[in-house]
Formats: structure tokens, sequence, C-alpha cells
DNA sequence: TCAAAATACTACCGATCGGTCGTTTGTAAA
DNA sequence: TTTACAAACGACCGATCGGTAGTATTTTGA
């Protein structure tokens, strides 16, 4: 007896990434963490709510993984291990949460559609942040902006093609892109 | 009377942009085209036959979009078309139908899963056949493939943030990555 | 002109969807 | 040992899912 919250949660993470939102169900979900799905709507009050719950937990591991053992270190280290914490799982489980709930969610599930606008808004302003200390703020928020777009859009390269390289090239092409950024501001 | 194949298409098409291929309905499709879904499945035997036509329809209105007008052009030009091409309606629309169709599907949709391989392969050999000529077959098919992550990920900032600039500079940063790509290889 | 082929219809199927009902079980404080 | 409450349960709801059987209507070609 009793199920925790963050196996829950962690178990719905796996059903939206891979099978989107409108795709997951719940009593699949029930099914998978031994619980009856009356049970499930106990501890959640609808599938919509269990939106924001997965993408808070992707974004703290994400930002956790992005912090530890930077201390200290140059800004191009701290930036391109951020940028790997981000590209992290997805070239291993072939489909990213955060993209796949991106376009799942629609204005029919408001709470979920602002949740997946904060995860990545967040994401980004932590780009930013490890940015701005070397060039204009406008500046920054581009090229975070262009990292992101980009680590997320070589996700469809691992999806489509298994092509975990693209991955990779993705991270170094946007480390590569601030330092240009940072040279040519000066 | 007679409701033609492209208009069924076309719609299925919608379908898939907005709600992806899970939250796609034939009883819905069916509505938006005036037909009953009994009819409807007249001439698509399944839910799943959609989806090669839908991205056949795709892939020709892409390609042909690229190729309008470009004889004789140098080809930086002829590549900034393409990549244009594709981004075409993306930024418009909000959602990329293609990702979302590369999301949706899985190993329970064998045939729509080929149909969204090949439809990104066509696309991808399209690019690398326009930088084969000014650059090493290998370094085109990398530079194309991360041209193609580039504009689909740039769907993510549309779709999230209605971010359409973010697509533009996804289009004039993969061409200046062509561009590169054929500075460092002379 | 007339029959066959194509198209569309009504009506229905079993399965599953998200969600809720009333009830029982386990646990921990009083 | 009683009490209280969260947690889990079986059974069920109306709606919708993808898909089909049988029939009517329209289009077409000989």
């Amino acid at each position: 007896m009793k199920v925790t919250r963050g196996e829950i949660v962690a178990a719905a993470r796996e059903q939206f990434r891979e099978k989107g939102y409108a795709g997951a169900s719940m009593q699949d979900l029930a099914d998978r963490i031994g619980l009856k799905k009356a049970s499930l709507y106990m501890r959640f009050s609808n599938k919509e709510a269990l939106v924001p719950e997965v993408l808070e937990v992707l974004l703290q591991e994400t930002l956790s993984q992005a912090e530890a053992g930077t201390s200290g270190a140059p800004w191009q280290i701290t930036y391109e291990k951020a940028l790997r914490a981000i590209a992290g799982n997805l070239a291993e489980r072939k489909r990213c949460v955060g993209l796949h709930l991106a376009y799942g969610v629609s204005d029919e599930t408001p709470a979920a559609k602002e949740a997946v606008r904060n995860f990545f808004q967040t994401l980004r302003e932590h780009l930013i942040a490890l940015l701005s200390p070397v060039m204009s703020s406008d500046r920054a928020a581009l090229v975070a902006s262009d990292a992101l777009a980009r680590i997320e859009g070589a996700t469809l390269l691992v999806a489509v093609f298994d092509d975990k390289a693209a991955m990779e090239r993705a991270v170094q092409a946007s480390r590569r892109d601030a330092d240009a950024a940072v040279q040519k501001a000066r």
C-alpha cells in the first residue's frame, strides 16, 4: 500500500514521453503503478493536473544536473554543462517530454499549456543568466533561444533516424555560437 | 456530392497538425469535410492510411515551393529557398505536421512510422543534393541534417512563445552554416 | 437507357476514454 | 482499543474511440 506521489509522476512522465498528452491514458498509467484508476484519481484530480508536476520534476532534475559542480568554472564550461543537461535524457529515451507536451496541449487544457510555457521559459532564462555576464542581455536571449531550439530540434533526428550524434552536434554548435557571440561583441 | 480525396487529405493534415495522430479523430475529420464517418472509411481503410498521403502532399508542396524559379540561381539562393519552403507553413500555423506526426506514431502504426521516416529522409536528401556540388557529401549530410533540426526546433519557440522571429533566425543561421562549411573546405 | 460501380447513408459494434460513485482497508494518533 | 482519515477498491457513468454491416443514392460508361 501507499504509492508515492513521486512514483506516479515518474510513471506519468514516461507515458507522456512515449505517447504524448492525448495518447497517454489514465487507465494505462494506473496499471503501470499498480493502482486502480479510481485510486489514481484520489491523488490527481484529473489528467491535466499531472502535467505541471511532471514538468516541475523534469525542470528540477535538469537544473540540478546543470548546476552540479560548476561553481567557479568559466562560463563556457557552465553553459555547455547546462546544454548537456537539457539534451540529457532526450537522446537516450528517443523522445522529449517537454516537446511532446508542448505539441500535445491546447487551449482545452489551459493549466497544462501554461505549465509547458513556464517550463521552457525557465529553461531559457537559466541559459540567459549564464550568458548575460559575457554579452548583452538582448544577445544572450537570442543565443539561448536558438540553443534551446537547436537541441529540441535534434530530438527529431534522434526520434526518426536514431541519429544520436545529431544531439551532440547540437550541443557543440550551440556552445560555439555562444563563443562567437562573445567575440563579435568585443 | 463527391468529396475529393485531396479535400480529405487536406483536412486530415490540419487535424494532425493541430491535435497530433492520437488526438485527431475520424469522426471529427468526417464532420469537417461534411461526410459521415462510414463514408470516410470508404475512401481510407483506416486512420493510419491517412498519414502517408498527408505527408506525400506536404512533401510535394514543399519541394515544388523549394524549386520554383531557382534554375540557374547560385547555390546559396537555391538552398535558402529550400530552407524557407520547409520552414514555410510552420511559423504561420504554429505547429509542424511532420514533427507532430514524428512524435505521434509508434511501433503500433508501422506504416505511418515508415511514412514519417521517408518524409524527413526525402527532405534531408533534397537539401544534401543542393549542398553536394559545393562540399563533400559527408559534410553536406551533416550541414543539411543540422539545418533540418534547427528549423524543426524553431517550431517549438513558435508554438510555445509565438516567437516567429526564431524561425527566421533558424533559416538565416542555417544558410550561414552552409556558407561557413564551404569556406572551411577550401 | 439501364445496369453496374462508386459513393454516401443510417445504424450499430466492442473497446476504451476521462471521471465518479459508495464502500472497504490500512495506519497512526488519542 | 477506539477513532479518524487517507488510500485503495469494484463497479459504474456517459461519451467517444476506431471500425463495420447493410442499404440507399448518385455517377458513369456501354
